[in-house]
DNA sequence: GCCGATTTGTCCGTATGTATC
DNA sequence: CGATACATACGGACAAATCGG
């Protein structure tokens, strides 16, 4: 529940673009009549704003208006920009989710390991093996590393569940950013064997690695998603910025 | 040049940062000493850091300070999250890039078209086919659909160079936001051939889908990107934001 | 082409709330 | 508890772009 007044406000119009209040290229009400429908001053509606351009559903012009973008096409998918677990993913769209722990095992940091996940040589950590299934088809394989210190007690029930939620609901701590990258990566026979599929098919896998760091500036997450490659769909809005 | 002055204050902060000025996980100077340093207000700084905070250079804290968490490695590639020509993110990392013109036709959507280009059927259209090489290397293949009415006096000679500065700086047009797809797909015999893989190695391409829009609102550009895949690696820094 | 009204962009100063130490 | 630091919010001022008369 965000307390936050230009939350409100964002998830207000947010969610009247998405029920079609506004058409599809029409301007919005102009910011002095949203200022006076919302009783809020300027910067706060402004800044409710300036989300949903970040968001992709408006464009705003200077002299102009505020113009409806939204096209739902694009949205029914994972959404990058935003930190969300794949509980959180799947409830959006609509389906149901699952998720099966092949291996939980804790150990410390070799000299080879520390160089790709970050965390120093010797540091103890978690590394789960997961698999997750959407509507009882495994999409996508979790290679977890979690830095023991940081996520105390953490069992393979938990992982079984949503581990984010552990975090955030049992443990209290505050998820802030994660630093990502994508490539296309060969397909190992460990892919293939749970996620069923056949090298004469496709021979590659998406493949998501993200740095994930608490409020504490932690960096107490390494992770390695690889993604079916006939089932992955990413999406962005990119904002031109001033050179 | 940015007149405005936030953007200044970011950019100089972000300098700072690359500089190593501040060390990783060190706090930055607190607001009020910053608001000093630049002799600037409140909210004019507190902007300039949030912009720091989406790309992931720095963690703000509420009651503690603003961290200092930027490490080099992860943004020496293609950053998403903004737009950027060939070129640009070329030039951004040293590399000497080329661009040959495979194809350079125009004609009217088609109603197959329409489903995937979200151009009306019947609209007049440049098809460009491009690769795009970087440093001898062929790494992209583009498949270019602009907006005729859009993008008028479009030329092979342009499009051997740089198509988005003509847009900005001859056709005065302003770039705004780009909803993107990234998928995997199968490699075809086109990318095969112009790219110079065998199928018996990978046998996918990274896909980028965009939906580009100008200042008038109008999409004037549909473009498909296929990746070579050893050689693609898309960054992005993800903030977790308030349910 | 000019002018004024409208609309968004930038900036400032101030007040209050909340988390940390 | 008080001091410090970031978060939210308000109100006002001027600039810049757009549009209609």
């Amino acid at each position: 529940m965000p307390k936050a007044r230009y939350e409100n406000i964002y998830k207000d119009l947010k969610q009247k673009i998405e029920a079609n209040v506004f058409t599809y290229q029409e301007l919005l009400p102009s910011e002095n009549t949203l200022i006076q429908t919302y009783s809020c001053s300027r910067n706060t509606l402004r800044r409710a704003v300036s989300r949903l351009v970040t968001d992709g559903y408006v464009q705003t012009m200077q002299g102009k208006g505020v113009r409806n973008i939204y096209q739902p096409i694009a949205q029914a998918a994972f959404t990058i920009g935003e930190i969300e677990s794949f509980r959180e993913s799947a409830a959006r769209n609509g389906h149901h989710p699952l998720t099966e722990v092949l291996l939980f095992t804790e150990f410390a940091v070799s000299e080879k390991q520390s160089l790709y996940t970050g965390f120093p040589a010797g540091t103890d950590i978690y590394y789960i093996q997961r698999l997750h299934y959407l509507d009882d088809m495994p999409l996508i394989l979790n290679h977890n590393y979690f830095l023991k210190e940081a996520v105390p007690g953490l069992t393979k029930e938990i992982a079984e569940n949503s581990i984010y939620q552990y975090l955030e609901n049992t443990l209290h701590m505050t998820i802030v950013n994660s630093k990502r990258i994508m490539t296309v990566e060969k397909m190992t026979e460990i892919d293939e064997k749970h996620l069923m599929m056949n090298a004469q098919d496709y021979n590659c896998m998406a493949v998501v690695t993200s740095h994930t760091y608490n409020s504490d500036g932690v960096m107490f997450e390494y992770t390695q998603s690889r993604h079916r490659p006939d089932y992955f769909r990413f999406y962005e809005n990119a904002v031109r910025k001033p050179t």
